[in-house]
DNA sequence: TGACATTTGTTCTAACACGAACTAAATTGG
DNA sequence: CCAATTTAGTTCGTGTTAGAACAAATGTCA
């Protein structure tokens, strides 16, 4: 049937680190009052002027289309704006409310202790074999997108 | 700010490879006519007698809420069907229906195809370093869930 | 300048995701 | 044997997700 299929266990392997990553922080993040994309977006926000939603969405890896809906609940809760953009009337600035920093200096380094808790006995260079690791795998899916 | 925060790099690495991952399969499915859960369900339960949904949750890493809709959408397409469980009244076996199997036959080796070509040039040794690390991450966020 | 293409963000549809509440069936303890 | 607990699966509410179609604004180029 399969001719090898080496890399059915190494995508296993991916997909149960990441759930394994995702249940983590997603249950901590709650305890926070918000949503996994939610806090990755207040997280961005946090400490900039504010920036475009194509810009934003790049940054967070959240499609346009899912980022209106999120960014929507953000500003229903007052801690995110849209603001006009200067010179291009297609853009908007979205940025943090004053209510959104303080959010985001409270949420911020509480959730990164958390996670630093995960990786309390870990050292650099593990972190460096992991991160070589990760950008060899995602480039072999990349290459079959181009 | 951050005390060290050099898992941060790691994190995002590891978003980057299962996002890349998840579009470059997910892409592929879609032509087959299938969601990626969807496939996963009928990879599954492929060359089985069929199982429970617990134990297929199990091993799809789906919720079980999510999986009733899920294999609901299945069964109305009339690829899966739910039977009795012979013992437990609270159970159901569920299994591929002739069409099911037919669309496993098809559908499998395809997609297995896909993936394959993405990994064509990489070798066992680099297999084991990928699941070695991926295992390692997995373990240090299971740890905190216990 | 003016037709054409590109970019920005929204809307729409279908599906997934998760936790919580719920029903029914089985199991356990006394 | 029966009450209390556990387990299996569904339902519900809220939110995320991707892609496609869309309108408005901008850019390109002859």
């Amino acid at each position: 049937m399969s001719p090898s299929a080496e890399f059915l266990p190494t995508i296993q392997a991916l997909v149960q680190a990441y759930q394994a990553f995702q249940s983590c922080s997603a249950t901590h993040v709650r305890t926070l009052g918000l949503t996994s994309p939610q806090f990755d977006i207040v997280a961005t926000l946090g400490n900039t002027p504010g920036m475009t939603a194509t810009e934003l969405g790049g940054k967070t890896l959240i499609t346009k289309g899912t980022l209106t809906g999120v960014v929507d609940r953000l500003v229903a809760r007052g801690w995110v704006e849209r603001a006009a953009h200067g010179s291009d009337r297609r853009c908007q600035i979205i940025r943090l409310t004053p209510a959104g920093e303080a959010l985001f200096k409270q949420a911020f380094p509480a959730h990164l202790a958390h996670l630093a808790r995960c990786f309390a006995t870990t050292g650099a260079a593990q972190h460096k074999r992991w991160q070589t690791a990760l950008h060899e795998l995602a480039g072999f899916f990349a290459k079959e997108n181009a």
